[in-house]
DNA sequence: CGCAAATGTTAGCACTTCTTACATGAAGTC
DNA sequence: GACTTCATGTAAGAAGTGCTAACATTTGCG
């Protein structure tokens, strides 16, 4: 029983550091997982692939996550956070308030998107089932609290103002919509021939300045 | 062999009309599928549990369509067929060129999406890898034909205009994540407070009328 | 009628999710 | 150091799935 033949199937790309126990399967699994979702889309992956990336038996991970949607939900969670820091940071590289902070958070929504279309399908379309999950709820709360700090600073209206809650969340409709339609339409001619930035502009401007109940 | 013991395990409410042969299996099972992707949402579909549903073996399936995504693929084409439907009736119901006529298609777009959330969306999920349907490529052009030309009777341009297809594109954008944050987000309080027809009209008249390059 | 095609059936393979029982390594205690 | 304890791995298996192959029945057409 030496500890060296302990995987009979490892890949043989996978660096030989971590003998019996993982080092931390955890996150490896969710990397793994993230990939294949990528991949092979977000109904097209298996636990037991993942595993087998992963480079341990097809019932390890069960000793980490409850069942398969838990581990999706961990791949939610994480890229919701990484999503929430891109609008930040989007957010950051312009004058507080301007209009350009605004698309700025779109365009980092949209370059999600368009970098992990998978990820960002799974993200929206797993809300279906998984509404009893608080921290996801929180966390797109989060998200969408960026959208409502930038109308805000734009419109120099507190964030609780209901105008401009109402105004976010259109913003948010508009660059969502337009998200999926990215990743759905990557075949045809992209956006019926405007750019993300024209896009954004154009309809944060609207948005933000056109007086809603007319 | 009685023609009446035909079914071993068939539901007892069947009508027992066919023996053998079934009297339109395709179509009854892409009903079947719309029920259960409409219950457990878009991956929670068994092909097994549709020909259950229909009364028939699980290989009966096989051999009306290839394979599971051809089922799918199924259901979305007919889906299609009906929104388009919708959005046409709905812009029929206002006056030809008018900011209502416009918004009725949004509405008859959001309308589908909240009475069958699972079917929106699969229509909208199964793009990935499934590029390669022409029919629904088509299907998706014909609905996007629709926005496209009330926005153009509204703006008096030809559909052909680049301006017209980019508003268009935009409209269509819009609604559509509208569509979907509101299926995703039935827990919440919807759309933070404004309701569909005030969205769409303030959407329509703000892209339709506010000149996009600033 | 008689045969071919269409449409159903059962049996079965490879694969999946997830559980149960067992093995191993690491950490703490005396 | 030896001994227990616990977290984390494995192997084996039940139940269900997609799909195929081989067989059965009904329908339609000459």
């Amino acid at each position: 029983m030496s500890d060296q033949t302990r995987d009979p199937q490892s890949h043989p790309g996978v660096p030989p550091k971590a003998a019996y126990h993982h080092g931390d399967l955890p996150a490896q699994l969710i990397a793994a997982v993230r990939d294949l979702v990528e991949l092979h889309g977000p109904d097209g992956f298996s636990v037991a692939e993942a595993a087998r990336r992963a480079g341990v038996s097809s019932a390890a991970p069960y000793k980490h996550f409850k069942d398969r949607p838990e581990i999706l939900r961990g791949v939610v969670s994480e890229a919701m956070d990484r999503l929430r820091v891109a609008m930040q940071t989007g957010a950051a590289a312009h004058p507080h308030g301007s209009l350009e902070a605004v698309a700025a958070v779109g365009r980092a929504y949209v370059d999600f998107a368009r970098a992990e279309p998978g990820v960002f399908r799974l993200v929206f379309g797993l809300t279906e089932g998984h509404q009893n999950a608080p921290d996801l709820l929180a966390k797109g709360e989060g998200c969408f609290g960026v959208v409502v700090a930038a109308a805000a600073a734009c419109m120099r209206l507190p964030p609780d103002d209901p105008d401009v809650q109402s105004r976010a969340y259109m913003l948010w409709s508009c660059v969502h919509g337009h998200s999926f339609l990215t990743i759905d339409m990557k075949h045809k001619v992209a956006s019926a021939g405007i750019d993300d930035w024209t896009y954004l502009m154009a309809i944060s401007h609207a948005v933000l300045e056109y007086p809603l109940r007319a």
